[in-house]
DNA sequence: CGGAGCGGGATTTTT
DNA sequence: TCCCGCTCCG
């Protein structure tokens, strides 16, 4: 990345600065010829038969289904770096798309490590965000903005909708600028401008006015050039499809595309892409997209499993290769995967095996409430660490932030060293977001939204009254803030007291602003930190977490040094924001589910496996079954997660909302195999029986569908052998009917035939005497008539 | 303008 | 129960 935010107008790669693509291309096709006069590249060798496929099919629509563990990472660098490698195309008309900046990097220094410099720069790999603002910024004009636009975050987008909201007099607690925010991303993500918001989803907001307030939202966000999330993809959108020279021009330009996480995508990412990928007879639409549906967590986000299912639809013979050889889990902990994910309807199918070890079998263990479950786990992280387990490798995933919080203050008795991943973001920090504030505005004086914040802070005895003096001025004369408030020191508009203010402050600004040419932009921003008295006021502070934002600060100026200038910094900032954790020492990682995807670990505890927070009565509530699916998504991933050891938790007992409620197990609990799930009795105090009557409940499952249990579920929807212990002693939201019409409903059809050979990991090879629906009835060679679920068994 | 005191809401989260 | 944001008052 020579100079990765320099958004220049350079249509091609400019070849007397960049490591001479045209030369290694050469070489790349030289190397290619020999290694055909070898046979075939050593890293395509490497793969195994299925990865190897998806690397070579070259030509026209490819899907990977990758299941968790499979190498998607691996197929995807390794397919870029096989492109370049045998000339098919060069690395700047290769455009790879990922949802995050970590996937974006990690797949960057991936395709370096095999590729070499040929494929130095990839200019067209990164986030679709960071994409989209490329593009945008190369032909902005066209959708009504300047080159230099400002990306606002979500602080600034709910600021400007509040004007927005208040400028139309419409009440704002009534009708919140956050709800309004949120209503409009959600468009946005489905593709649709303001003339497009379908009537009665316009008319739900403020009594009709949503439609309206979105396309004021839209103009506003025009002068004062600047573009929210949503619009990097959306105007991105309508860029390509009212410009038919830009577009032929981009479909030219991308040989190849990949997309990584497809099943996330939504529906302004699929059109993008759908646009981009558009083929003409003589040039194939080589697109690869990547991904596993039984992953898609993201739905409630604007992810649509659908584009994945789809897509053999949406590109007609399109080649779909599966990876289901596992490299991360044990057999066991796959099968106990395979089994609960075998209970969803919407999924192209997918069995992950493995020819490694069965290894433990995962855990069930009861719990009375949720603090002997942090003491239990605890102690259980201690135990292990004694036998060697190294504290890097063990996760503890949460389906909810505010179970952490046990955690934390458990591990903090015991000394057990944690970090906690996810939370709040660096970038959302208030004084990161401060202290960027004062940034924008040394940077881009027109940036209203930065100087209204910073305008008060420190708290400098301006009030909203001040500001609307301000406001009233600049909007009169078509101006900025900033120059209203230099305009109107030299009346008598304002009293004495904030115009002396305010004169100090714009002064201020004129300073730092001389300096930006001649001070290295770290040290300026430093020095306008002290010289507006921010860092003062974080040391005046006596609050517990002053230090910490005080080390945040320095960190930012720090980070700074890595950018050629304060713009390059800026946008930056305001697309990628991660701080990277430079912390020492082995620690156990806290997370939730959604932050665990991608990553691995050698145990993996999963607490909270309880009814109402996982699944989470929100989502059921909200999503019905759909929401129910991928709920049992998340409990697949955090299984999936785990490499030796998965440890699954749940309590009787549970503190919600300050109020100590008792509870169900997850029915997702019901889902596990007996044949490979332990049920262990948890902590020390939890009481009696409890585990043996969870045992039989989860026997009369897993192992045998021909159980008095199990027919009387098939008939009445629900298992009537969890009614005499208390599995369901205060339930009378009936999970039970759900997933007993989840279980025996037969609409999808099985991709088994009778008399078809399976092999089924506990019992071995058997023929399938009976199908109905994803059920089986197999006479098995050696366990004899069982009842299976057909995701559990593989073809033979 | 700024602090205290009250009411409402409280999954998941990237860019 | 706890936290945030808003309102009201000094």
């Amino acid at each position: 990345m020579a100079d990765p935010f320099s958004f220049d107008d350079a249509d091609e790669p400019d070849f007397s600065r960049a490591p001479t693509p045209r030369a290694g291309g050469i070489a790349a096709r030289a190397q290619a010829a020999v290694q055909a006069a070898m046979g075939v590249p050593r890293y395509v060798e490497a793969l195994n038969p299925e990865q190897r496929a998806a690397v070579e099919a070259m030509d026209g629509p490819v899907l990977v289904l990758a299941g968790a563990g499979t190498g998607k990472t691996r197929v995807l660098t390794t397919r870029i770096a096989h492109i370049i490698a045998t000339g098919r195309a060069r690395a700047h008309e290769i455009l790879a798309v990922t949802f995050t900046n970590k996937a974006a990097r990690e797949m960057k220094e991936r395709v370096a490590a095999l590729a070499g410099p040929v494929a130095e720069g990839m200019p067209w790999l990164g986030t679709f965000h960071a994409i989209g603002t490329k593009i945008l910024r190369r032909h902005a004009e066209l959708v009504g903005l300047k080159s230099g636009f400002t990306i606002l975050d979500t602080d600034d987008q709910v600021r400007l909708l509040r004007q927005v909201i208040q400028s139309e007099n419409i009440d704002d607690k009534r009708w919140t600028p956050r709800a309004l925010a949120i209503q409009i991303d959600n468009w946005k993500n489905r593709g649709l401008g303001p003339a497009q918001v379908p009537a009665g989803e316009a008319e739900a907001f403020a009594n009709g006015k949503g439609r309206h307030l979105y396309q004021l939202y839209q103009e506003r966000l025009k002068i004062l050039n600047a573009a929210d999330f949503g619009d990097l993809l959306l105007e991105g959108l309508r860029l390509l499809r009212e410009n038919a020279d830009v577009l032929a021009d981009y479909q030219r330009r991308f040989r190849y595309i990949l997309v990584d996480e497809y099943q996330d995508t939504n529906t302004v990412q699929y059109l993008w892409l759908r646009l981009l990928a558009q083929g003409t007879p003589d040039r194939p639409r080589n697109i690869c997209c990547v991904g596993d549906d039984d992953q898609s967590i993201y739905g409630w986000r604007g992810a649509d499993v659908d584009n994945i299912l789809r897509f053999e639809k949406d590109f007609p013979g399109a080649t779909v290769i599966r990876l289901e050889r596992n490299y991360r889990s044990t057999a066991h902990i796959l099968a106990a995967a395979a089994h609960l994910i075998a209970h969803n309807e919407g999924r192209l199918g997918k069995t992950l095996f493995t020819d490694g070890e069965d290894g433990e079998k995962p855990t069930v263990a009861g719990v009375w409430d949720s603090e002997e479950e942090a003491r239990t786990i605890g102690e259980d992280i201690e135990q292990l660490q004694r036998q060697g387990q190294s504290l890097d490798e063990v996760a503890i995933l949460v389906r909810a932030s505010f179970q952490m919080r046990e955690f934390e203050e458990r591990f903090i008795t015991l000394g057990l060293p944690y970090k906690v991943i996810g939370g709040p973001r660096f970038y959302e920090r208030a004084e990161i977001r401060d202290a960027l504030a004062y940034l924008r505005c040394v940077a881009q004086p027109a940036d209203d939204l930065a100087f209204e914040r910073i305008f008060n802070v420190p708290k400098r005895g301006l009030g909203d009254a001040t500001l609307q003096v301000l406001h009233d001025h600049g909007r009169r004369q078509k101006i900025p803030l900033m120059q209203a408030a230099r305009e109107l020191i030299e009346t008598e508009e304002l009293k004495p007291k904030p115009r002396q203010t305010i004169r100090a402050l714009m002064d201020d600004f004129t300073r730092w602003s001389s300096l930006i040419d001649s001070k290295p932009h770290n040290e300026l921003a430093e020095q306008i930190l002290e010289e507006s008295g921010y860092t003062d006021m974080w040391q005046k502070d006596r609050s517990a977490d002053a230090a910490g934002r005080l080390e945040n600060l320095k960190e930012l100026v720090r980070s700074m040094e890595e950018f050629p200038d304060l713009g390059g910094f800026l946008e930056h900032i305001s697309l990628v924001m991660d701080a990277e954790n430079n912390d020492t020492g082995e620690r156990v990682s806290i997370m939730t589910l959604h932050a665990a995807k991608g990553l691995e670990f050698e145990t993996v505890y999963l607490p909270g496996w309880e009814e109402g927070l996982f699944p989470h009565q929100r989502s059921l509530d909200e999503q019905g079954r759909a929401g129910l699916e991928e709920e049992r998504r998340l409990a697949y991933v955090g299984i999936t997660r785990a490499r030796l050891r998965a440890k699954i938790y749940f309590a009787t007992n549970r503190r919600i909302r300050g109020l100590w409620q008792s509870t169900i197990p997850s029915r997702f609990l019901d889902e596990l195999p007996a044949a490979h799930v332990d049920v262990v009795d948890g902590g020390q105090t939890s009481y009696g029986g409890y585990a043996a009557s969870r045992f039989n409940a989860v026997e009369t499952f897993g192992s045998s569908y021909n159980t008095p249990g199990w027919q009387r579920a098939q008939k009445s929807g629900g298992f009537g052998e969890r009614g005499k212990s208390n599995w369901n002693a205060s339930s009378k939201r009936g999970p039970q009917t759900i997933e007993g019409e989840l279980v025996a409903k037969s609409s999808a059809s099985s991709s088994y035939a009778k008399g078809a050979r399976v092999f089924h990991q506990k019992f071995g090879s058997g023929t399938v005497s009976a199908v109905d629906g994803n059920k089986l009835t197999v006479d098995f060679d050696k366990a004899g008539r069982k009842m299976v679920l057909e995701g559990f068994v593989q073809a033979a």
